[in-house]
DNA sequence: TTAATATATGAAGCATTGTTCATCTTTTGG
DNA sequence: CCAAAAGATGAACAATGCTTCATATATTAA
């Protein structure tokens, strides 16, 4: 761990250099010495912080989920107490925005992943949004769920796999729009449909 | 390309034997070598067939799209001049099923398609999938879809992307049940949502 | 039967890359 | 100002793994 200034700019200039590989991607592919290279140092200092490579790759995404996590974790508690489609309209900006503003990343670290035993990772990031959300979606002002974590569950996969299948079929940003509203329709489509069944009871 | 017997043998058992050592994951990783010793053939024999390891596992996933794509193209084809829920259903079960019933395999195919360029695989899957999906809703019998290809776009993305979210997070069976279940519900809603509103006029 | 073709072999070559360590420089605390 | 700790260096090592090729075996067709 850094103790010094100096240190942690190192660490960070790895991680900067990590991503940078990882996006030009393409032929060359992620080295210990190419990442040192490109971050200004000597492989020997790289193992300074990270004793493999896999602990490297394992500490971006740690990092990058953590982030993710702070942004949903943020947007919930904003929405407390709003009502039911206002959740969902934010909640689904929020992830959209943050897989797509810097769409390189994404798909770097989607493809970085792959080498790895990141069940931990997930499980922790899953944990902490599902967290999150829940007590959102328990605040809302219009609607009580007699099954929140079923609907919470249902709600959050949904909305993950579709903006990472959209992601991934690299729609053009027209289709990416157009599939976003229809996503927003089909949530609140799915909350009016337990409004009305026996499963949820309106206030 | 195999003319004689034997080699279309030994081609099916270097595929068997990429899966198993794919499946069998953990930390010793794809090796050519180790392939072919699998496979019960020699490295030599392996290069007579693929150009370069890359080459195997492309083909590989190649194999599984192909599989995949004739199996939805199967459920659309039976499902034509049904009504718009029931072909629902037959193609959210017959994805959940594909991706389902040999986990594993699934999870070694999404892994391994890290170090590879498969944007073509994925298009021409896409594209498969999208012209089979598009005409077995355009002939529903109970709706008439404005858009039909932004409905198609967003039922394929969704129910694709909540699948294989569902797969990542590893949910246990009776929280996969549940949430293939409100998956419906959803889709169903969504489809009434459409009915309502002006983008679409039921006949 | 035999020549031509197809298939199979696996040791060896070659390149790459993860990792170490002895050494050097910088910073800190007293 | 100086010793001790922290940080940085990068050539060298060791291991691994992809790929080739000269050779051998099996199949086919005439």
């Amino acid at each position: 761990m850094p103790r010094q200034a100096r240190a942690e700019a190192t660490v960070d200039a790895i991680f900067e250099a990590t991503i940078q590989l990882l996006t030009r991607a393409g032929a060359e592919d992620l080295t210990t010495t190419r990442v040192a290279d490109r971050a200004g140092v000597s492989v020997g200092t790289l193992y300074q912080y990270f004793p493999n490579k896999q602990a490297l790759i394992y500490a971006l995404n740690e990092r990058y989920l953590e982030a993710l996590a702070k942004r949903i974790e943020a947007t919930c508690s904003a929405q407390a107490g709003q009502t039911a489609p206002n959740m969902l309209k934010a909640l689904i900006d929020t992830y959209w925005q943050a897989k797509t503003e810097r769409p390189e990343v994404t798909r770097a670290l989607y493809r970085s992943v792959a080498d790895l035993d990141n069940s931990a990772l997930i499980e922790t990031f899953a944990r902490r949004v599902d967290t999150a959300t829940t007590a959102m979606f328990a605040s809302a002002c219009d609607a009580d769920f007699a099954d929140l974590a079923s609907v919470n569950l249902t709600l959050v996969t949904v909305i993950f796999g579709t903006v990472r299948n959209a992601f991934e079929r690299g729609l053009d940003s027209h289709d990416a729009e157009k599939l976003q509203g229809q996503l927003h329709l089909m949530c609140d489509a799915y909350l009016k449909a337990l409004d009305r069944s026996s499963i949820a009871q309106p206030l």
